[in-house]
DNA sequence: GCCGTTTTCGGCCCGACTGTTTTCAGTCG
């Protein structure tokens, strides 16, 4: 079963949602807030917790504990149903458009009685915000803007969120007698960094008892269609699933037609017309006889048309077609080839959890290498001082070496400032065995002092890895206007890796950059920029990712041995020249 | 509402930026 901490958090962020709007205590709705992340990234589900459990969770007290007790049993939380009665869902809605918070959100609602997005872009377009207290002609454009921004993200969801629903459904499937194979298909497949909607593929016999085990799933809120091929539904949190049974023989064809892309069955489907051959979701067949040739795997059906199985992230018709004809396809990256963890946080700044306990996570993964990359002072909020990066220096130095076998690495994320300098004096940098930098304030200088300014940081000798290099989070900001191929220029020639940031909000670099900063030689670091043990997971994410980008292990520094990448981490040594 | 080598009350991640004001509220990380 799927962990109800997720439907908990997502509770509990709401409650302190309508907390802010309604004007409540700012405190309390940080307190909300600050339980609601903790228990979303609890590695124990909440559903099997009493009361004492719960409050073992660190930020969840006696009366969260009591209400989140209350829920499980009832399906119900009074207190946020007491608050959701005075304030349609939709005033909510608008919080999710940049720049608009909950301050803003109230007005609208109060004095204009708006309560959705529509009506919010009607009201600006009969310019009715102009008499509003606080809003003036700037805060009209940035809502116009932020609005395009949610729209550019449709509704699609992240990764993640598909993949938990897809992972479920298929284990309910696989148990059904007369299930041959079950899989995900699709964008899903495709690890497409967001997903429209959701293609299980079973190969069975008989159809009904599937269709039929399908729509009655819980989550299922609506019944879209229901056939004997095909049956959709969509979830109580809107995401669309199709469910498509095929004839056991007809496994292979099936998963190759519904994982796609588009342009890569059409690509696949000329080449099969090319050598007079017919292919669809049943199979390879002679275009004249109708005779079916093969269709049980992919790699014959593939094999059939002249080309090695194609893995799915390369189905994008970008040259996978020409480059496996010629055989030449990379030896991808995967997550097996992952050595070590290169950017994660813990409770010293903003994680969620100790030290030991990332590191205890990391070595229960089996990850030979991993890096503590806490914030840097210039981030105020985080309050990091030298004496705290110090002492869990020390800390992590006693550590090192009870994991046997794997080491750890202590470093630090730092801030690249507005000109490109970072954090600390390079003295001070020098004791760190490992550097990252991002960008994580004044995202609008402009593309030249942008450009200048993640170039600078490549060239400080001490900075190791530029993260999350464009700072996109995706559906809610863009990515940094700067001159992406200067900077790849400047990471090839200092010895600076990429990061491709796994975290399902960002998958930064994405698969196009990565592709684009691959031809200058770059490396890569594939991190998951974990704040909690659970996040840890999210590495399959960011290998996707980096395996749409065409990257083999020799492209990602964290797939290195020790030596060899600590060997780059010395930058100007020869490491990124040899292999 | 949570939490405690500043403890059971009184703090709570702090500062900067933006856009609106004309001294500051709202939003963000």
């Amino acid at each position: 079963m799927v962990r109800r901490n997720e439907e908990v958090e997502a509770l509990l962020q709401e409650y302190a949602d309508l907390v802010l709007i309604t004007g409540g205590d700012a405190f309390k709705a940080r307190a909300y807030e600050k339980a609601a992340r903790a228990i979303g990234s609890h590695h124990a589900d909440v559903a099997g917790l009493d009361a004492e459990g719960l409050r073992e969770i660190p930020n969840v007290g006696r009366s969260i504990a009591d209400k989140v007790i209350g829920y499980l049993r009832t399906g119900s939380m009074p207190a946020v149903e007491d608050v959701r009665a005075k304030v349609p869902a939709g005033v909510r809605q608008l919080m999710a458009i940049p720049t608009l918070g909950p301050r803003k959100a109230m007005v609208l609602y109060q004095d204009l009685h708006i309560s959705s997005v529509p009506e919010l872009l009607d009201a600006l377009h009969e310019e009715r915000l102009r008499d509003l207290k606080g809003f003036g002609p700037k805060t009209e454009e940035n809502i116009l803007h932020g609005i395009d921004l949610m729209r550019a993200a449709g509704d699609r969801v992240p990764i993640n969120a598909a993949m938990d629903v897809a992972e479920e459904i298929v284990a309910e499937l696989s148990a059904l007698p007369g299930c041959e194979n079950c899989g995900y298909a699709g964008s899903l497949r495709r690890m497409r960094e967001t997903i429209g909607d959701v293609d299980i593929l079973v190969a069975a016999a008989r159809s009904a008892p599937f269709m039929d085990a399908f729509v009655t799933l819980p989550g299922t809120a609506e019944v879209i269609a229901q056939g004997t091929k095909k049956t959709s539904v969509r979830t109580t949190k809107g995401l669309q699933i199709d469910l498509r049974v095929v004839p056991p023989d007809s496994w292979g064809a099936g998963m190759q037609y519904f994982t796609g892309s588009k342009a890569h069955n059409i690509r696949t489907r000329e080449m099969a017309v090319h050598h007079k051959l017919k292919l669809s979701e049943y199979g390879l067949f002679h275009a004249k006889s109708g005779k079916k040739i093969v269709s049980q795997t992919e790699e014959e059906v593939y094999a059939r048309l002249g080309l090695p199985w194609i893995p799915p992230t390369l189905r994008e018709d970008r040259g996978e077609v020409a480059a496996g004809l010629r055989g030449e396809l990379p030896d991808l990256v995967t997550e097996a080839d992952i050595r070590g963890d290169l950017h994660t946080h813990t409770d010293l700044t903003d994680g969620l959890a100790p030290l030991e306990e990332m590191v205890a996570a990391a070595a229960r993964r089996g990850l030979r290498y991993y890096a503590i990359t806490d914030h840097a002072p210039d981030m105020a909020m985080q309050r990091m001082t030298d004496e705290k990066a110090l002492a869990q220096r020390e800390r992590v130095r006693e550590l090192d070496g009870r994991h046997r076998k794997m080491r750890l690495l202590h470093g630090t994320e730092l801030n690249i400032g507005p000109d490109g300098a970072v954090d600390w004096p390079q003295e001070f940098l020098r004791g760190f065995d490992i550097c990252v930098a991002s960008v994580h304030d004044h995202f609008r200088q402009g593309r030249d002092a942008l450009t200048r300014r993640l170039v600078t940081a490549c060239e400080n000798p001490e900075v190791n890895i530029i993260g999350h290099p464009t700072t996109r989070i995706i559906g809610r900001r863009p990515g940094l206007d700067m001159d992406l191929d200067a900077v790849f220029a400047a990471c090839a020639r200092t010895g600076t890796a990429l990061e491709i940031n796994a975290h399902p909000d960002r998958l930064d670099l994405s698969d196009e950059h990565i592709l684009r900063a691959k031809r200058y030689g770059v490396k890569f670091a594939v991190d998951t920029d974990a704040h909690a043990p659970l996040h840890l997971e999210y590495l399959r994410y960011g290998v996707g990712i980096a395996q749409r980008g065409w990257l083999t292990a020799d492209d990602v520094i964290n797939t290195w041995p020790l030596t060899r990448l600590r060997r780059f981490l010395r930058k100007g040594g020869s490491a990124a020249t040899s292999s």
